[in-house]
DNA sequence: GCCAACGTTGGC
DNA sequence: GCCAACGTTGGC
């Protein structure tokens, strides 16, 4: 049984997305090979408290992850062009932070890894499921998935308030999280770490809370 | 539960 | 192709 995400866009057609994104994929990697900031790491948001969607529990945590059989699960349900296409561009063995989002306390919970790159996502063409897509035809499909391994925890549970006071100290010193896409890109599901970020936000594993 | 931010839709 | 209206995200 695939996991349920949450990733509650309608998804209408908007002709120009596919090719807009492959034209800023091309110049963002020129860009990167030369800044050394090649988008390589993850962040992903998924809801860790029970909420009912079209009338399906959409709950999926990081410990739901760890229960599946081998540890292993597909991240279904995004309907967001860009979210869709970050995924799109996703390598096996890849890492990535699993963020829990809309709840008490939001943060980073643990690591996971990318293990099967992108394909259909099925859960777009079932009428059952919380992110149904009408719009989406079997011979087109829209929306995509990757499968992701649990890796581990994090030592300890790594909150938003405190991403959020690094992100605003390093914007006024140019330091690693300046730009980082939580804050800039806040609704964005799916969202790359430059290797500089990621390394950042992991070293604080083993800071104490502040 | 509120609502700011922002992505999507559709009339024109 | 503009842009107002609408719908969603997600912190608070």
């Amino acid at each position: 049984m695939p996991p349920k995400k949450r990733a509650r866009s309608s998804a209408k057609s908007n002709k120009h997305t596919d090719a807009d994104a492959q034209h800023s994929e091309v110049s963002d990697d020129v860009a990167q090979l030369k800044t050394g900031k090649r988008k390589s790491h993850w962040l992903m948001k998924s809801e860790a408290e029970s909420r009912i969607e079209n009338g399906v529990d959409v709950k999926f945590g990081i410990e739901d992850l760890k229960s599946l059989p081998n540890q292993t699960g597909c991240w279904d349900g995004v309907r967001n062009y860009q979210a869709r296409n970050f995924m799109r561009d996703m390598k096996v063995g890849q890492q990535a932070f699993f963020y829990h989002s809309n709840c008490k306390e939001p943060g980073i919970a643990g690591l996971m890894k990318i293990v099967k790159e992108a394909y259909v996502d099925h859960t777009q063409f079932d009428t059952k499921d919380a992110h149904y897509d009408p719009s989406s035809k079997a011979d087109n499909p829209k929306w995509s998935m990757v499968d992701v391994q649990f890796e581990r925890m994090t030592k300890r549970f790594i909150p938003l308030t405190e991403l959020k006071k690094y992100h605003l100290q390093h914007k006024a010193k140019g330091e690693p999280l300046k730009d980082m896409a939580l804050f800039t890109r806040a609704r964005l599901s799916v969202q790359p770490l430059t290797a500089e970020e990621f390394d950042f936000v992991l070293s604080l594993e083993n800071e104490d809370p502040r």
